[in-house]
DNA sequence: CGATTTGAGTTTCATTATGCAACCCAATAT
DNA sequence: ATATTGGGTTGCATAATGAAACTCAAATCG
């Protein structure tokens, strides 16, 4: 069956998936930022089948993450350059470094990221806007924003049950 | 045929794809972090089917992002829990907010993170870590860290081609 | 001048994975 | 006695994936 999707689901974290969840738009996206921008260099890059490589580019410039640019007519070729969008996007790949790094690697890394200006190591941390502090996930807790199904749509259930513990009983684990 | 695997890739990029590459997984770990621990409750909030739930859990457990809990004997009833190496996953889920936020909603979110004991908002964003800076992504390069494949190896070809432009020419695009 | 290479894809085909629905089983609740 | 809850399996039709071969136009090599 078709892949399912998720463009309607009151979650960024959803949407988002439907542009970056699978394995090989993320590695695309990645190959744009590092500087490989023409089919054939993806696709050796990744090792990515050529159909396969084909259907994603296609959807990922109709997702306005990639930008088609033809670089040369007659013949015609082209290059894949990231947008406004796709820079975004790369954000959250960036966001998968250190987890890598600190999880799939032992004590060390395998690709560092620099600053083109200044040359200077980056280091990419994921922190709250507000105090610069990092994130600590186990101190979190979720509640709807204004963007969440309103209280008298269909999904009233699902939003009261938000506030509750989500597996349907009044529960008080860690 | 079976899905590509990156686990042995140079990119902890690639490698974290292993874990969350597609679109249930990620999701699945979302809800842990929300607070759905249960098949059923996971089930019915993600409406994914109950043959890949199963998939998904196992898989997800034998790479140690979760942990599965008896928390009755006599039926044997499960329950599924963010590990450590889950929590630091989890990250890469919420670096995904502020991009659905600012691409694939219209100027208002869905969801709110708040901090357990100030319950003040939290506003995920990446910096790098030692300027504390957001980062731009148009600003970055990158370059092979200690982890990469040595010079010497098989792929020293790949290696230095890394410092070269990566579609095969000295290029100067932008 | 013929042959090969480059760039950008298509086409074909065997295997998997996905989505969906139905089914199973133990124990508890109605 | 029957239904519900929790946690799965099983079976099936359809889609997506990976691998390899094939196109096609222009440029380049020998």
């Amino acid at each position: 069956m078709e892949r399912k999707r998720f463009e309607q689901a009151p979650c960024s974290i959803a949407r988002s998936l439907d542009i970056i969840g699978d394995w090989w738009s993320p590695l695309i996206i990645r190959e744009c930022l590092y500087g490989t921008h023409r089919f054939d260099g993806i696709q050796r890059w990744l090792g990515i089948g050529r159909n396969i490589l084909t259907r994603r580019l296609t959807l990922l410039v109709e997702q306005g993450v990639l930008e088609k640019r033809r670089y040369q007519e007659r013949p015609a070729r082209y290059e894949y350059h990231l947008t406004d969008k796709g820079y975004d996007a790369a954000q959250m790949l960036v966001a998968m470094m250190p987890f890598g790094e600190s999880w799939l690697f032992d004590d060390a890394e395998p690709i560092r990221l620099f600053d083109r200006r200044t040359d200077r190591r980056v280091r990419p941390q994921l922190v709250d806007a507000d105090t610069g502090e990092p994130l600590d996930m186990r101190q979190l807790y979720a509640g709807p924003g204004p963007a969440f199904p309103a209280v008298d749509d269909i999904r009233r259930e699902r939003f009261t049950e938000f506030y509750a513990r989500r597996d349907g009983r009044v529960s008080e684990d860690p």
